[in-house]
DNA sequence: GTCTATAGATCGATAGAC
DNA sequence: GTCTATCGATCTATAGAC
């Protein structure tokens, strides 16, 4: 990994972030030393400090920038019509995007508590966003009949518990493939809001 | 907090499990030093190896704990009759028993890679052991022909990961009791297994 | 059983040379 | 933009007095 002297400005920011995801992922944001990022990188610990103010930041910008790509997939996916089709729709992309990036999304759960309390705020109005995204879904197929469940903020909190624990054991390798898995979730999801 | 000397065996020791479980939850046990759970029993740093041999062990003793009590309790509960009726038991045994201590709960779920590789293996053990519980009820009931799901083992991950993030948003002095949460998350399961 | 003191290592972040 | 070198703080764990 060691490297010698040079000026690489354009690539050195983007693999310090992605090092920092590895890293953080793997041994939490507490456990990870800004030498363990550089040496992962090849540069010395100092040349850090060209890209990134602190560790904090860091790690700020990291879960930012995941809520912030979450956000845009969503909004840039075309609605279906109808409550249960635009149901569909979220559990198989919420299953799918998350599938895709697992130490993002591991960071983003775990990490929490290590961000200061205005960035935490910062994060924490993005996922509330991301929520009410799908508690509107489950709003509007009560207003319409399709669906029927009595507590609606309940039960939004309970199928993304639900959909986020597939991260904890699905592989790729393994033996359902990620369509099937969106599928049986899509089923649960459909029945436990009274579809 | 400050104390004098003297010899404290008899309730220094369940004081260090005590400290080292509420800041361990709070700031992560990557986070929190012997010095601050020393601060918070009385003692000196030097005073905790006493009791437990490394930092390690503390956190392991803590989680074994837990997942013993766990286990324990839902060994000592007598099983009702029918797997609808178990099915209705196991929910709210869980969500009773993880509401009733989220430090460890949470402890138990964010610090398993803070393990040693045989520390991880022993917990991991006794997790599976419970979640085969879980499992089981649901064979039982496909068995019978009172629930119907095409996977059962994804249905208990399922399952899990939705009575799990009850501890993400529970308060005692929130807008449900305990006992609504339990009713409506047990409504839920049912009909996403086809109950 | 707890104290004080400390060893030996490692941390985040900065300064200045190139 | 990266390097080397380092400051000052902090860490786990241990040694020896009481």
């Amino acid at each position: 990994m060691a490297r010698t002297q040079g000026s690489h400005s354009d690539i050195t920011g983007p693999r310090i972030r992605e090092a920092a995801l590895a890293l953080f992922a793997r041994h939490g944001y507490a456990a990870v030393s800004m030498r363990q990022i550089a040496a992962e990188v090849g540069v010395q610990a100092g040349a850090l400090y060209n890209y990134i103010p602190d560790k904090q930041a860091l790690l700020f910008e990291l879960m930012q920038g995941h809520m912030a790509e979450l956000l845009e997939a969503i909004a840039a996916r075309p609605a279906p019509t109808g409550a249960l089709a635009r149901l569909d729709d979220f559990t198989r992309f919420h299953i799918r995007f998350h599938a895709a990036r697992p130490e993002a999304v591991f960071i983003a759960y775990m990490e929490l508590r290590n961000l200061t309390p205005p960035n935490f705020a910062a994060i924490e109005a993005l996922r509330q966003h991301y929520e009410g995204l799908l508690e509107a879904i489950i709003g509007a197929g009560i207003a319409e009949g399709s669906l029927s469940t009595p507590d609606p903020k309940l039960a939004t909190r309970a199928v993304i518990a639900m959909l986020n624990g597939v991260n904890t054991w699905f592989r790729a390798d393994g033996r359902l493939s990620l369509g099937e898995v969106e599928t049986l979730y899509r089923d649960m999801v459909l029945k436990a809001l009274g579809a």
